[in-house]
DNA sequence: TTTTATTCGCAACTTAGTTGCATTATGATT
DNA sequence: AATCATAATGCAACTAAGTTGCGAATAAAA
């Protein structure tokens, strides 16, 4: 999956600062924050907060909030669960969650909260 | 289940802003958030979250934040799943979920996050 | 009753995220 | 290519949920 891929029939200009977001998202294997990657791009938080909400309207990324208080981005693929670690605050993608629907709802994303396999080895020392 | 038997061996007192604000989550269908019960409590937010915070350390309730910034509390029951509407951050609990588990993971809390039944046919009209 | 520990309320603070506004870049029109 | 309109950016000020310091009040122990 590339940019052009990504874009493709999306109504959003590809400005320099979209494709530094947009890139660094593409190679991360989890949801990002801003923390995250504020350090590897020049830009100011609200034109990164504001290019976020554009993505979001054209859904090509999803979010959620997490135990840190942070909002997670992450460009938007078939959907899968995430887990948040209690503990370290550490967020992952969870690849075999169970096939879910609701009738009538629509799930745009499955946030599982708990202790991680690291966390929860060390804790039992 | 009533207070006494949630309380039992566990290390908290039961003063009377701590008993006002289990007895409110405990006759709730669903996760409330400080604004949702504000009105129903005189207390102090400080307070407020200082005997969140020591309920929490003592599981008797678990807690998760939502898509409006805020954090929702609820008492410690069996794990089930929590629906987010991202149109209208309604939260709700699911009863049906399938069950899963992570191995060496310890799973706390399930939110899934999406479009809610009402919002979802108010759109479809 | 005095001492000690816990809880409480107020006010000040923290911080992720938002908003107003002036500046710059983009791009369409003549 | 000069002019005008529109969208994107950066800075600084703001917002609001939640936290912290601290003194007052309550409760439990000595």
């Amino acid at each position: 999956m590339n940019l052009d891929q990504i874009l493709e029939n999306k109504n959003v200009k590809l400005t320099p600062a979209r494709r530094s977001i947009l890139e660094i998202l593409l190679l991360s294997n989890k949801p990002l924050c801003y923390d995250d990657i504020k350090d590897k791009i020049s830009m100011d938080k609200a034109t990164f907060y504001r290019n976020i909400t554009k993505f979001e309207e054209q859904n090509l990324i999803n979010s959620f909030e997490s135990n840190d208080k942070k909002r997670y981005f992450e460009i938007q693929k078939a959907l899968h669960a995430h887990f948040v670690c209690t503990l370290c605050n550490k967020v992952e993608c969870v690849k075999d969650y169970p096939y879910f629907s609701l009738d009538k709802y629509v799930i745009d994303n499955i946030i599982i909260k708990g202790i991680c396999a690291k966390c929860n080895t060390a804790n039992n020392n």
